[in-house]
DNA sequence: CGGAATGTTGATATGCCTCAACTAAAGTGG
DNA sequence: CCACTTTAGTTGAGGCATATCAACATTCCG
């Protein structure tokens, strides 16, 4: 099993440089694990956790509630990412955060953090950084569901997706996981289910990607990223890993 | 003239406390004011600027811009924002900025900020907070776009922006200046001119709201708000202003 | 006063949602 | 291990909402 200092460590070096002293602290911090079954809830809408989990292993997935009883997927995050790290400096949860499949989390508590910030702010700026591109990743979200065809916005996620987990090495040269539903597509892209479907079948038929069984195949990447119009500078890597 | 000094600490008192330290520290920082027209550029997609802008006057826009030449607007930016505070830690842009209408702002060197944050992290915190507060604004964008009816998503713009000019002290009791076009609304919430034409004329017809010359009359708030199912437990404010 | 930008309206076409029926796969208990 | 139930995925038909296009009205600005 991946250590969880170590998980976060890797991700933080993918866009900043961390000195021995922030190193330190980040070795020091305490962090319980915890495992989720597919579907459970980390944190619901309305808390004010005293802990900002981290993904070790599987994907989570933030959401909205909606009055109907139906969600709205925000995003996804994969081992590295903190899914609540803005509940550090905001109190009450605006949305929720579930597991997408099986996946397990750490624990680290805002006020061992927070020390940590006051001792070395740089450390601080590194995660601030983390959750400044999370911004840039709702932003893309927000072109991607408004001004895109179904097609489009389809691929454009996937090519996210995949282009992610490539850089966290979570991926084979031309797959990745990705335990997620058709009904939970539909409610991340904002279309029914049939459209889902069908869409999915038109990037079958272009032999771009493939969805089966949880798994992501990326059969032709350039034609995929051209299909969703993918350009990965908002995800602020350091170096392409596709 | 607001001074810009003020015009930050305002802003960040609406949820976060700030002491005596750090405000000695914000009001130690040069901050030249600049005027920008009508749809002026503020910053470009691929810049890397050294300064962030904090509003002081009128309003600022963030978008991207598509292949076809249109845009997607993010975000609008009033009073006391900072619209490109990512800017802060992410090198290269990944959207513009551009004034909505005439719009005054200053620019906050990179080098001060960080320089203040090393000597007294809770300023980094609350500025933290605040481009926290924007990724939720985001989030809400996000559902907003994806998961209403055209009726519910402007409403819920308006409410949104509504809102937020009165916690700011820009609001009337029941108007606020909104210097947007046609296009620029559509190009918000991802409809055609048609389209917005319409369902403007739906929440006129509805006596909720009204889009006047540049001036965002809200009529009957409640009815407004319930049309665009605004909750506006996103916006992290202390005290509710309606 | 003329020209450009912005807003308004109607007609048409189409892409997507809804609904419903059905199939396939996964999970459950005897 | 199989029958049963439940959940997830697939497909077609029909109707509606919205994009698109085109003509026109209005406002803004030089």
């Amino acid at each position: 099993m991946a250590q969880a200092h170590d998980v976060l460590i890797r991700k933080l070096r993918e866009h900043s440089r961390l000195g021995r002293e922030e190193l330190a602290e980040l070795h020091a911090l305490s962090c319980p694990t915890r495992e989720l079954e597919p579907n459970e809830d980390l944190i619901r809408q309305g808390d004010d956790p005293s802990v900002s989990a981290l993904v070790i292993e599987g994907m989570v997935a933030r959401y909205h509630l909606l009055p109907n009883g139906r969600r709205q997927y925000i995003s996804f995050h994969m081992a590295g990412d903190m899914p609540d790290s803005q509940a550090l400096f905001i109190d009450k949860m605006d949305h929720a955060v579930c597991a997408i499949g099986p996946a397990l989390i750490a624990s680290l508590p805002h006020k061992e953090l927070i020390a940590a910030f006051n001792r070395h702010p740089p450390l601080a700026f590194a995660i601030w950084r983390e959750t400044l591109i999370d911004a840039a990743i709702f932003r893309e979200a927000i072109t991607n569901n408004s001004a895109r065809t179904m097609r489009a916005r389809m691929a454009h996620l996937f090519c996210e997706l995949f282009y992610r987990a490539r850089a966290t090495g979570l991926a084979d040269d031309d797959s990745c996981r990705l335990p997620i539903s058709l009904a939970q597509l539909g409610e991340t892209l904002g279309m029914s289910i049939a459209t889902v479907n069908r869409t999915l079948q038109q990037l079958r038929a272009s032999r771009s990607a493939d969805l089966r069984s949880g798994q992501l195949v990326v059969k032709n990447w350039s034609r995929l990223a051209e299909i969703g119009q993918f350009n990965p500078g908002y995800l602020h890597l350091k170096k392409p890993p596709v």
